[in-house]
RNA sequence: GCGCUCAUAGCUCAACGGAUAGAGCACUUGACUACGGAUCAAGAGGUUGCAGGUUCGAAUCCUGCUGAGCGCACCA
């Protein structure tokens, strides 16, 4: 029996309650079903009663006194107690509960998965950092964690689209450009450009590819460097994506959006909605009407289109594309964009709470020698996603980078990753999948099996080591289906860590398999549905964050 | 000045409004002639920044304060 299938057991139990009279109140859509920290409070415990007392009129141990009794007739439940200011707390009986393991092994890479989000369309944007140079440790970390999110949002049922928006238009281009030609006329890179080995690099590999370049006009120049440049530089970003297991199902173009004409539409589109205005010779989109600060230009008094009118444009892309949730990715830094963005949505006729969502992510912070890494691209000191990779491996940095919540700043000690790698809990979590499939190794070479699942017992999973961990196995679609309607996929990774950590305690504890002369035992063999199951939602999970479920370390 | 985010163990971080706030690392002490010890057990470590409020119940929600990061362009 699943969380889930008690959960709606409980919901009947209110239902039936209510139907014979002995409650007057509506019955909750969700009847919250919990795995309490406390053993003493059973396998499982729901505060249904304290939630309904009020409206119930009566106190909540006599709500759950009612519910009790209800909840006692069905089958698989063992015991239920009455708790505190009125918890439920149910006990299942042992081979209900072992169940569980069956039905995990059965399912299989399916075991987790859920509807919560079902046929839901999203378009995940994520990263989007400029092509004007390596993607650097912030970019990093929204790499991990929207890639991971992108994963867990199609565990959940989301048909989701994964974006990444090049900024190929505009003047950072232009900077860029001008630095790579400084760089290959061996001059001063100018005011505001970029440096860097990697503009060196590139500079060579474009005079390298066209000959004679240098001989041309400046103008000429700058127009080849700017496209050989951008073209070299969004190959090096995919290649770095790539090695970091993150994929992008599209690679959006700005300069896609001023060539077809979709910014100058996607201001004719807005004034027809009726937010559009114009003053001092400029165009705006009244923004104001929908939370911003103050109202954006789209047009300006040159006639140039802004960046914003190219977001406008962006947005309604996506819409058209048959985008339901258009999700942004986005820097602490530029958190001042949430409500003229949502603007967008709301002044092109959407709906601005749902239609579009903003998740603001916080900076990595970086530490060296117990001093903060002021990263600058002008000193030349920007660790970049290949530095990560090279010190820690993709396993290891896309968990440090996943497993906290984006709210909260991370610090990453660089002298702790290039060297006591340890410390990381992905090995912790890899740890446990080995020694899981250790354990199918060693049966193999004594010659022995789980069995059939016609032999499969569950009641023989009984003590309280097995109990833990099946109680840990139930939670796993919760916590996918939670990760996913939250946009949290570090619930994941901390799930494993608990998960490995409740593993770690059964191996220490039971037998899996016999040892010297014994005989295999009905319990063994019931240990390894067991550890199947575990390994089995392990790997599930590893394989949700992006990182491998080795068999061995 | 206005706004967004944050403040939890020595450090890095968790905790759909639930019961005694948890892990890892570091520290102390133990455990292998059995499935891989990258493990486990025990100990120590907390006024959840401060003060109020909401309720059966607050780290979590509301208000104020303190402190930190970031943002407030006809730039991109």
């Amino acid at each position: 029996m699943t969380p889930a299938d008690l959960s709606q057991a409980v919901q009947a139990a209110v239902s039936s309650a209510v139907e014979a009279g002995e409650l007057a109140v509506t019955v909750p859509e969700h009847v919250a079903v919990d795995r309490p920290k406390n053993r003493d409070h059973g396998d499982y415990a729901t505060n249904v009663a304290l939630q309904l007392a009020k409206a119930a009129g009566k106190p909540p141990r006599a709500v759950a006194e009612v519910l009790a009794e209800r909840l006692r007739g069905i089958t698989g439940v063992a015991k239920v107690d009455i708790a505190g200011p009125g918890f439920l707390n149910i006990t299942l009986d042992t081979a209900t509960a072992g169940a569980l393991a069956r039905t995990i092994v059965e399912a299989g890479e399916a075991y987790g998965r859920n509807e919560a989000l079902q046929g839901l369309k999203i378009n995940l944007e994520f990263v989007s950092a400029n092509p004007t140079g390596p993607i650097h440790i912030g970019g990093v970390r929204w790499a991990a964690v929207g890639d991971s999110l992108a994963r867990v949002l199609r565990a959940s049922g989301a048909d989701v689209t994964t974006e990444y928006y090049l900024n190929d238009a505009g003047v950072q281009i232009t900077k860029f450009a001008a630095s790579l030609q400084a760089a290959a006329n061996g001059r001063e890179v100018p005011e505001g450009g970029y440096v860097g080995e990697y503009i060196v690099d590139i500079a060579k590999a474009i005079t390298d590819v066209v000959p004679g370049l240098l001989d041309r006009s400046e103008d000429e120049q700058l127009q080849v460097f700017r496209t050989e440049g951008l073209k070299l530089m969004v190959a090096e970003i995919q290649r770095s994506m790539d090695e970091f297991g993150t994929h992008f199902d599209v690679w959006f173009s700005e300069k896609s959006l001023h060539d077809s004409g979709a910014v100058e539409q996607a201001t004719t589109r807005l004034r027809e909605q009726g937010h559009v205005f114009e003053q001092d010779g400029a165009v705006f989109l009244r923004t104001t009407d929908f939370g911003d600060d103050k109202d954006r230009v789209l047009i300006k008094a040159d006639g140039d289109t802004t960046y914003f009118a190219a977001d406008a444009a962006y947005y309604l892309s996506k819409r058209d594309r048959g985008t339901e949730v258009a999700l942004y990715m986005l820097g602490a830094d530029h958190h001042g964009y949430v409500n003229r963005l949502k603007a967008i949505a709301a002044c092109a006729g959407d709906d601005m709470n749902h239609n579009i969502e903003v998740k603001i992510g916080q900076f990595v912070k970086m530490l060296r020698d117990g001093e903060e890494v002021r990263m600058s691209k002008r000193a030349g000191n920007i660790i970049t996603i290949d530095d990560v990779v090279e010190w820690i491996g993709v396993d290891a940095a896309r968990y440090t980078l996943a497993r906290s919540s984006t709210d909260s700043t991370i610090t990453l000690d660089i002298n702790v990753l290039t060297s006591q790698t340890n410390e990381n809990p992905v090995y912790y979590v890899q740890y446990a999948h080995t020694r899981m499939c250790g354990v199918a190794r060693k049966a193999a070479e004594l010659g022995v099996d789980k069995g059939t699942a016609e032999q499969f017992k569950p009641e023989l999973l009984a003590t309280t080591w097995e109990n833990d961990i099946l109680g840990a196995l139930g939670e796993f679609p919760r916590v996918l289906a939670t990760a996913g309607e939250l946009r949290e996929p570090h619930r994941v990774a901390r799930y494993l860590e608990d998960l490995a950590g409740t593993y770690h305690r059964l191996y220490e504890n039971c037998m899996f398999l016999p040892k010297g002369d014994e005989e295999m035992t009905d319990t063994h063999r019931a240990r390894l549905w067991l550890v199947e199951a575990t390994r089995t939602v392990m790997a599930n999970g590893l394989t949700l964050l992006g990182v491998s479920a080795p068999e061995r370390m």
